[in-house]
DNA sequence: CTATGTGAAACGGTTCACAGCA
DNA sequence: TGCTGTGAACCGTTTCACATAG
């Protein structure tokens, strides 16, 4: 029997891809039961949360012995594989672009980048890192027939909204986008935005207001 | 008069840094005036929530001219910005590391990464992108009479806790972390988490469940 | 006693809705 | 009329607190 949830939150989804990185690590090294509070203070939650999340996604312990790590891993699994993890492309072969293809091959080989694209000539048609380099504006042709669902934006700015429409014509159904452009996408699309500036600003603006609270002039 | 305020939340802080990035570029622009739907739907808030910050922060509009582009920029540099902005320093010269410390210098001139370190001998005493590269063991010494207050950590996850380590010790505040670490720091050390993997595993769940909404087996 | 499972309370952030004003 | 400024209502998440089980 199967019940409805109509979608987790977004802290709950991160949390649960923390603690299954975990597990996994864990699991290497033959733990097998674990208790809330240690899940917990891997991935910097509280114990309550913990057990409120696998209450969530309906995975149960017991007060004895804690939690099944392999159990909860395949359990998490489910919930976050998408059925058949297909490859995702990336459009923007610039430093920053690079930097992630190279960087994602090592971490998720997993969930290859099949794909690239990039405007500068000197870049079309050779194959970087292991990746075919295609023309941007070949995007919709060249994935007309494959099953690519996430694209990752890593162009300038100007270019952004461009690539982002035809990704979408493409079919793509979820973007991470590394420029600071709000995308415009139909509702069925999912855009993470992964702002550095914003973060950047974000940890300066912290590191100075611990211990001096902002006084703001009235 | 000051009125002082325990800590902006998080999310508001990156709002105000989307804020400032976009009247930024209206003030090319000569856009002198702007109301609060048009700022909103720049960085994708509703207006309510514009007047609700804008209100936090002590800036006033006017119902008929909205508000002034320039005297904002300026109220939220009073806010975001501390007092005389401190470079930061790279921890880890490795692909990622790279292609942040290139990155960084042509997004953020004004906050340039001033010193980096790696541990592999074929990069320490090189300068690499303009940029001087020491032995990561050093990291107290070189920063002991150094005014930086922000790190970022670009190190495999195994060297990340001695790195932040010394890096506390060498006096910084705020710490960007691209290791799926969860870093052990004092509580006056502000630590953001820009975790790559999970931000995918996001955007590949919400890439499936956007119309399909989650079923979990009860 | 320590841990889980969970209803209920608390909290913080967002949105509503409207008074006031140009 | 159309906007700002803002108290109050709202809503989703986190935390509390305790019944229950080994």
């Amino acid at each position: 029997m199967l019940r409805p949830i109509l979608d987790l939150p977004v802290r709950m989804v991160e949390r649960l891809s923390g603690y299954r990185r975990h597990l996994r690590i864990l699991m290497r090294e033959d733990k097998q039961r674990i208790y809330s509070h240690e899940l917990g203070s891997l991935v910097g939650a509280t114990s309550a949360q913990v057990r409120r999340d696998l209450m969530t996604i309906g995975f149960t312990g017991s007060p004895a012995r804690g939690y099944e790590v392999r159990g909860l891993v395949e359990k998490i699994g489910t919930i976050l594989d998408p059925i058949g993890i297909e490859g995702m492309v990336l459009v923007g072969m610039g430093s920053l672009g690079r930097a992630i293809l190279n960087h994602f091959s090592k971490v998720h080989p997993e969930r290859p980048i099949v794909m690239a694209f990039d405007v500068s000539p000197d870049k079309v048609g050779r194959v970087i890192n292991g990746c075919r380099c295609l023309a941007s504006d070949q995007i919709e042709g060249a994935l007309a027939d494959k099953k690519v669902v996430v694209g990752i934006i890593a162009v300038p700015a100007e270019a952004a909204q461009d690539v982002t429409d035809r990704l979408v014509r493409a079919g793509i159904r979820g973007l991470m986008n590394f420029t600071p452009v709000r995308l415009q996408v139909p509702a069925e699309v999912y855009v993470e935005d992964v702002d550095i500036s914003v973060s950047l600003e974000k940890v300066s603006f912290f590191a100075h207001a611990k211990g001096n609270p902002t006084e703001l002039s009235s």
